[in-house]
DNA sequence: CCCAACCCTAACGTGTGCGTAAGGGTATGG
DNA sequence: CCATACCCTTACGCACACGTTAGGGTTGGG
């Protein structure tokens, strides 16, 4: 569904890579206010993705990983991308391994690293002196994000159970006198005491309010 | 706001010291900013924290919820909080309830809502013609926080699985020559053929490097 | 009275990850 | 030649949650 254009490539020969799966859906991104239209009558149902020379537009790329043209070019300039080459036009030209770089960037940045910190592991790949010392570096980043991310879903789920805690006990609520004011909440005695009163819920009525109209 | 599904991945707090060293007198730290002393040369006994009648001044409130007194000021110009009270020198003053507030509403941004949102609770609170409705409300928006942390925290044990995946991937590296070098591991074959290459791996060596000195 | 340790109100600064113009080429079908 | 639909670079803007001066009062013990 790219662009069916040849691109004149004018840079040196980049190392084509095949053999990926052929069919990849659109996969229009309806929440973003992206567009993504197909030039007018053109329907490329059999030519499905090979783009010809097996080198990508920002566009392809950036439709490939659901990521926006600017947010490419942003991951270049802060050196976490580069093109394999650029044409004639200086528009950039990615190998199909930048599908997975990207998607790796976007990885790890689910994972809570900032930009610059995924950039920090490219440093210290291409400054380690041999292989094996380079992934025992990268192991050591991944254990650690391990043990965060681990700590992280902790956390979640105590808040998760924090707020199925709060909901359990609003329940109460629904029996309650529908003209009952919320400012009668604090002292409330509907509540069975057998749970205590859940910090997601007491913090709401403390002596400190909002509309200051 | 393209990303309200995303929880924080980590939130950093400050340790809620108490002051109970000897009496030093008043403390001069070069080294701290913050100082938490007590009051030089007294340490009462049973009257913890009753500084007048009960009230806590702002750095207390902090120290207690273990947050700056910076964002507790923050908080009220968002309209999260307000004093109860203030001295004749215009000190803020907070009675013990405020520690509840601001503890609920480090809760709800761990769970991801911005001040804005959370203050927004505090608006339908105040605005709720009666206790039932306001609660059905406030459950209604914790419903749904419920059903974005358990969201959250799949995507997150995705993540995690991942991570041990590339992690056991990467022991394969500790037999491997350790005079390779990195620019052969695009084309390794030691690794069990068992497990596709993960993409935490995978990303790393694209033709995309750092350094541009 | 003095001083240290607090507190006050502005108001500007910061880090992140892009969004959004602005102004202008490039590529290709018709 | 023209109309699209891409692409380029530069650069300012924005949302968030505070951090950080800056300049100056307040409190309370000694």
């Amino acid at each position: 569904m790219s662009n069916l254009h040849r691109l004149p490539i004018v840079g040196k020969r980049i190392e084509a890579l095949h053999g990926d799966a052929p069919a990849l859906g659109p996969t229009q991104d309806p929440a973003s206010k992206r567009v993504f239209v197909l030039a007018p009558g053109v329907a490329p149902v059999s030519d499905a993705e090979g783009d010809l020379d097996g080198l990508l537009q920002v566009g392809d790329l950036a439709r490939e990983v659901g990521k926006t043209v600017r947010a490419i070019h942003h991951y270049e300039s802060v050196g976490l991308l580069r093109p394999h080459a650029r044409s004639k036009g200086r528009y950039r030209l990615y190998a199909k391994d930048a599908i997975a770089r990207v998607r790796w960037v976007g990885k790890l940045h689910e994972l809570g690293m900032s930009l610059a910190q995924i950039q920090q592991i490219l440093t210290v790949w291409g400054q380690a002196a041999s292989a094996p010392e380079a992934m025992r570096k990268i192991r050591a980043i991944y254990q650690q994000k391990l043990e965060e991310v681990r700590t992280q879903i902790a956390r979640l789920s105590i808040l998760e159970g924090e707020v199925e805690a709060s909901l359990d006990y609003l329940t109460t609520c629904k029996t309650c006198d529908p003209n009952e004011l919320v400012a009668a909440c604090s002292a409330c005695t509907n509540h069975e005491e057998t749970h205590a009163e859940p910090e997601l819920v007491a913090g709401i009525y403390a002596t400190a309010e909002s509309p200051k109209p």
